[in-house]
DNA sequence: CGTTACCCCTGGAGGC
DNA sequence: TGCCTCCAGGGGTAAC
């Protein structure tokens, strides 16, 4: 489910309840995951107060200076987070429980795809994981300039280079294809024929496209931790994801779906050229 | 180096 | 009803 605007919105919606608060507990019931999950972190992590909520792509980031470390955690393809009362029963497939003294941060992945890691140390951005990620989209370094850089030189289609992580972040299938569409870029092009301009309306696009997802979530989800969903149960509403055939909103032929490196790509062939 | 194929895993949808 | 196939919002690795 989760792309950089649904991770972000968890993030904010976790924050208010959970900065300051100290650990009580955690319980893994199920610790494999695309990565096993550290045994100890209930022994680290007891006691000490959350400083921190960070967010780096797909990637979110917890922080306790005073045990000295991080934890990382990813939500893969499945995964996502409540809040839980400390009574509630675990699902089938909550695999995860971070313990404070009001409430549960639960860890709900299916499929299993997700991570969650202990990170020593004040330098998590050295991590392996964390080390090659490409630029954030809504930072002020993510100027048209830049995907200017990024593209230059490459014969890979767009929307394959707006989805690989070494490049720029945050960016999963959905978001790929609502940006396009909003840039009325082909998904097809290849990534270094982009004209200045299209390159322009590509990264305003993006961010647009994001940003408005981020406020569509945070203005979805009223009350984390009585919310039926969680943080990452909301969608921008699309305009070619997963619209296949459908009219497109804009000039209603109709929305063809194709495969790109193994994952379905949407767009309109009328209005993105 | 750049790009693609395949793999991890479970569940839901649709065809028969 | 069951069984089968395909598909799914991610990303790492191996192979060309």
């Amino acid at each position: 489910m989760p792309e950089l605007p649904e991770v972000e919105v968890s993030r904010l919606g976790l924050l208010p309840h959970l900065l300051h608060e100290p650990v009580v507990g955690c319980l893994a019931r199920r610790a494999d995951l695309r990565l096993p999950m550290p045994q100890d972190l209930a022994a680290r992590l007891t006691g000490h107060r959350l400083a921190a909520i960070v967010r780096r792509g797909k990637y979110l980031l917890f922080h306790w200076p005073t045990a000295s470390g991080w934890l990382l955690l990813h939500l893969g393809m499945s995964g996502s987070l409540r809040l839980t009362p400390p009574d509630a029963p675990a699902g089938l497939h909550d695999h995860f429980d971070l313990c404070f003294p009001r409430v549960i941060l639960r860890l709900k992945d299916p499929r299993r795809f997700g991570l969650v890691l202990w990170l020593e140390g004040e330098h998590p951005e050295t991590h392996p994981l964390l080390e090659p990620l490409g630029v954030e989209p809504l930072s002020e370094a993510f100027t048209a300039d830049c995907l200017a850089a990024l593209l230059k030189g490459r014969t890979t289609p767009i929307k394959t280079l707006l989805m690989s992580a070494r490049r720029i972040v945050g960016i999963g299938n959905i978001y790929a294809a609502e940006s396009l569409y909003r840039a009325a870029i082909s998904p097809l092009r290849p990534a270094a024929d982009l004209r200045p301009k299209e390159i322009q309306r590509l990264a305003a696009s993006i961010r647009e496209t994001l940003q408005e997802a981020i406020e569509a979530g945070g203005s979805s989800v009223r009350d984390y931790v009585h919310s039926d969903g969680g943080a990452g149960s909301f969608q921008l509403r699309a305009a070619v994801y997963d619209r296949t055939g459908q009219p497109c909103p804009r000039c209603a032929a109709p929305i063809r779906q194709i495969r790109q490196s193994g994952r379905s790509s949407f767009y309109c062939p009328r209005c993105q050229k």
